[in-house]
DNA sequence: GATGAATGAGTATTCATTCAT
DNA sequence: CATGAATGAATACTCATTCAT
C-alpha cells in the first residue's frame, strides 16, 4: 500500500534495463542488429514495445549502451595497466584471459564482428570505439596510449624483446603479425562455434602459447 | 537499325544481368545485404527498379544468383579434382591460389562473412551452400564427398601423410587445426583490409606455407 | 505532526490543482495543446504523471477545467450585468477593461485563439463555449441572451443609440463592424506581442476609444 | 504498350504533387498541421500512404513545399516592385489586392496563422520565412529591403507623405498602427468566416480604404 | 495522496514488389 | 525490354492512460 521508495524504483529500473540489454544482445548477435526489431526484443523480454523507450532513447541508444557495458566488462576483466615489459608468464596469462573472454563474451563479440564488418556510416561510431576508447576512459584523447593501443604496444614490445633475447630468425614485426592472425583465426573459430570440441580448442590455445611465448 | 538477332538479345540480357549483379555485390558487401535497397542498386546500375525484376524474381533471388556465380568462379578457379594425395608442391600451390582468391574476391567474401555470421532463418540457405554445394552440383546429397568437403578431406589427408613421413611431434588433427585457424585469421585480415601492406602480407603467406607444408 | 483537517486537505488539493492548471495553461499557450505532453506538464509542475490523473480525468478534462476557470475569471472581471443602455463613459470603461484583460490573460487568450482556429471535432466544444456559455451558466440554452451575446447586444445597441443621437453618416451595423475588426486587430496584436511598446499600445487604445465612443 | 515518355512522367508527377499539396493544405488548415495524419491526407487524396513519400521527403517537407508555393503565389500576385512612393490610387489598389488574397487564400492563411501563433522550435522556420523571404528571393540577405519588409516600408512612407501633405492631426506612426490593426482584424474576420456576408465585408473594406487612403 | 513503471493504440516513414504504359 | 508511379506491409517511436505499490 505504501508507495515504492526511490531505492525500489532504482532497482526496478536497473534490473529491467539489464534484462532488456541481455535479451537485445542475444538477438542482435544471432539475428543481426538491423534484422532485430524492437518488437522481437520486447516479445523475448516479455515486455511491451513502449517500455524499451522508457529506458533507452532509441534502438541505436540501446546498441550503444550494450556496447558500452560490454566494453567496460572486457576492459575491466583484462585489467591491463602494465608499465614495464610483459614477462613470458604474463604473456601466457594474457592469452589465457583472451581465451576465457572469447568463450564468455560470444554474443557481444559476434555483435561486434557484425558491426565492424560493415562500411556504412552507422557503423563508424563503433570503429571510433575500438580505436579511441573515449567512452570508457573519457580523459584520453585519440592519440594517447590508452588501453586498446596499449595492448598492441605491449605485445609488439614483447615480441621485440623476445627477438633480442632469443635471436630467432624472424623479425619481430613478422612474428607479431603471425601471432595476430593466428589469434584472430582462433577467436573467429571460438566465437562462431556452438559449444564445440573443448579438448580440441584447449590443444589449440596451448600450441598458440607454446609457439609465440 | 536491323533487328537484333536472338543471339544479340541474349548477350544484352547477360550483360545487363552481370552489371546488376556486379553493382549489387559491391553494395551488399559494403553496406550490408539488408541495408542495401533495390533503389540504390538500380540507381548505381543506372537502370530502373522495374528492370531489376525483369531479370531477378526478388532481392533474395538476386543474392542467390550472386552467390551462385561467385561460388562457381571460386570452385572453377580452385579446380580441385584430385584423386590421390596432395604433394608438397600442390599444397603450396593451393595456398597460393587461396591467397589470390582472397584478394580478388574481397566483395564476395565480405558478403559471405556477413551472411554466415548470422543465425537467422534467412541465412540458413547459405550454410546449406557451404555444406552441401547443392546449387553448384545439384546431384550431390549432404554427405557426399563433393567439393567443399573434398578440399577439407584432401588437406586432412595431407597432414596425416606428412605426419607419417616426417613424424613431427604434433598429431595431424591438431596440425590441421592450427593450419585452419592461421589461414582463417590471414583470410579475415586480407578481406577486411583496404589495400594494405603487400610486403607484409606476402611475408605472412610465405611463413604460413613454410610452417605447414 | 497533528493530522491534517479536512479543510487542510481540501486546500492542499485546490492548490495542487491550481498549480497544475497554471503550468498546463502556460505550456498549452506556448507549445500548443496537442504538442504539450502530460509528461511535460508533470515535469514542469514537479509532480508525477499519475498525480495529474488524480485531479483531472484526462488531458481534455484538464483543458476544459482551464478554460472554465479562465472564462469565469474573464466574465467576473467584466461583470456585465447591465439592463439599460451603455453610456459613453461605460463604453470607454468597457474598452479599458478589455485592454487590461488582453494584457493579463495572454496565455489563456493564446490558447483560445489556437483552439478556435481549428475546425476539427475536438475544438467544437470550445465554439459551444463561446456561443452558449453553457458551463458558466448551465441553465441557459443556446438562444438565450446570456453573457457573450449580451455583450454583443449591448454594444450593438450602443452604436444604434449613438447613431440616433449624433446622426453620423454610417449606419450603426457598419459602425459596429468597424469597431469589431479594429478591436479584434488590436487584441491579436497585444496577445501575440512579447512585452511590446506600451506607449504605442496606449496610443492605439485611446484612438479606438476616441473613434468609436 | 509503348513506355511513357519522360514528359508524361513529369506531368504525372506534377499533377500528383499538386493534388497532394492541395489536399494537405486543406486538411492542415482545417484540422491543424499536427493533428493531420499522413493517413488522412492519403485517404482524402485517394492515394496510398507510401506515395506521399515518393514526392515529399517527410511531412515537414510537404508543409514547406506548400508554404513555399503559396508564398510565391501571394508575392507574384501582389507583384510589389515599386521604387517611388505609393500614390493614393496605388494604395487603394493594394488594399483591394489584399482583400482578394484574403478570400482566395483562406486555407493557406489559416495554416499560416496557426503556425505563426506557436512558439515552439518547429514553427521558427516559418517566422524566418515571413521575415527573411530567403526561399522566394534567394539572393537577398536578412537585412536587405526585400519584399515583406518592402511592403511595410512602402506603407509607412505612404502615411508619412500623407501626413506631410494633408497635415492630419495624428502622427504618421500612430496612423500606420491604426491601419495595421484594422486591416489585421479585417483579415482575421475574413479568413475565419465561412462564406459570410459579402455586402457587409465589402462595406468594411470600402470604409477601411476611405479612412486610411 | 503520490509515484513512475508498464501498456498499447496510433503515427511517420521505409522499401520490396507490382503494374500500366 | 524499360520505366517509375503506386501499393501496403512492416518498423521505429510517441504518448495518453492505467495500476501496483
Amino acid at each position: 500500500m505504501s508507495p515504492r521508495t526511490k531505492q525500489q524504483f532504482k532497482e526496478i529500473r536497473e534490473e529491467k534495463m539489464a534484462l532488456i540489454m541481455d535479451v537485445a544482445l542475444e538477438r542482435f548477435a544471432n539475428e543481426g542488429y538491423y534484422q532485430t526489431t524492437i518488437s522481437h526484443i520486447a516479445k523475448h523480454a516479455d515486455i511491451s514495445k513502449g517500455l524499451m523507450y522508457n529506458y533507452f532513447d532509441s534502438k541505436e541508444a540501446l546498441l550503444k549502451a550494450i556496447i558500452h557495458r560490454s566494453v567496460n566488462e572486457v576492459y575491466s576483466y583484462l585489467d591491463i595497466d602494465h608499465d614495464g615489459q610483459l614477462s613470458t608468464d604474463e604473456f601466457e596469462f594474457f592469452i589465457r584471459k583472451i581465451d576465457i573472454l572469447l568463450k564468455e563474451k560470444k554474443p557481444f563479440l559476434r555483435l561486434l564482428m557484425q558491426l565492424l564488418m560493415q562500411n556504412d556510416v552507422k557503423a563508424q561510431f563503433l570503429k571510433a570505439y575500438s580505436e579511441s576508447d573515449s567512452l570508457v576512459h573519457p580523459g584520453h584523447e585519440p592519440g594517447d596510449n590508452y588501453y586498446p593501443l596499449k595492448i598492441i604496444t605491449l605485445l609488439k614490445e614483447y615480441f621485440a624483446l623476445k627477438h633480442e633475447k632469443k635471436g630467432k630468425q624472424n623479425d619481430p614485426e613478422s612474428e607479431f603479425n603471425m601471432f595476430y592472425i593466428t589469434l584472430l583465426g582462433y577467436a573467429i573459430k571460438i566465437i562462431y562455434s556452438d559449444g564445440g570440441d573443448n579438448d580440441l580448442d584447449e590443444n589449440l590455445i596451448k600450441r598458440i602459447i607454446e609457439k609465440f611465448k
